[in-house]
DNA sequence: TATCTATATAGCTATTAGGCTATATATTAA
DNA sequence: TTAATATATAGCCTAATAGCTATATAGATA
């Protein structure tokens, strides 16, 4: 894995608008329209982000008529997962850290 | 985990600098001119990706004498492994696509 | 106290990101 | 061929990002 290609996932990640799309992919194939009804979007914004997650590999294009269907690709999350996985040792090396961490985070 | 955390975590993880100094820190504790030299940057810049850093998380800074050791948290990777592992049993189901890909990537 | 060392902050610049509206393109249907 | 539907692209705006230099601050040492 090129740095510049885990540079394009993880940025593509931190928007919470295209993690909500993975999320609905995972469930299946999405049109574009599908996708930008939930979103509170306008269609180019969608696109745009559709993009984005396209060039980072997270997402493939299909064509079915007048529509082009989004599917997840999961191989740059497995890409993404394995580098976090570097740090596994280190994580439960601090456990009781990390208890307080998430214990935080719930509030 | 709350959205607005997962933002500041993976955009954290978009720079490659800044995955380059957490991958220094998992080798111990530093300080900030000790992760200056190795960068190729200026001092100021290194000192604001910390902050970026630190307010993901995913680092903290201590005191001693005129330095503030920086090391690493490893609390935020996890989380971010952990919504990395929703998508587990998905790419696990396709094999062969993700074979192909991590193959391209080996280039 | 004065100075040195380590780090932080201020302020500038160029680029990127994310939103929008308006419009172009591609495919289907009449 | 014309019209309708689905999506993409262009172009604009604003805010955020990543870099820099110059300067301020904190702590140690002379």
């Amino acid at each position: 894995m090129q740095h510049a290609q885990l540079d394009r996932i993880f940025s593509a990640l931190a928007d919470p608008t295209r993690r909500a799309i993975l999320n609905r992919l995972a469930k299946g194939e999405a049109t574009v329209n599908a996708l930008v009804e939930p979103s509170g979007l306008s269609q180019p914004t969608v696109s745009k982000h559709l993009k984005i997650l396209e060039q980072a590999g997270l997402v493939s294009r299909g064509r079915a008529a007048q529509t082009r269907p989004v599917r997840l690709e999961p191989a740059p999350l497995k890409a993404a997962a394995q580098w976090l996985g570097d740090y596994e040792a280190f994580w439960n090396a601090s456990y009781d850290r990390l208890e307080a961490y998430l214990k935080g985070e719930e509030r």
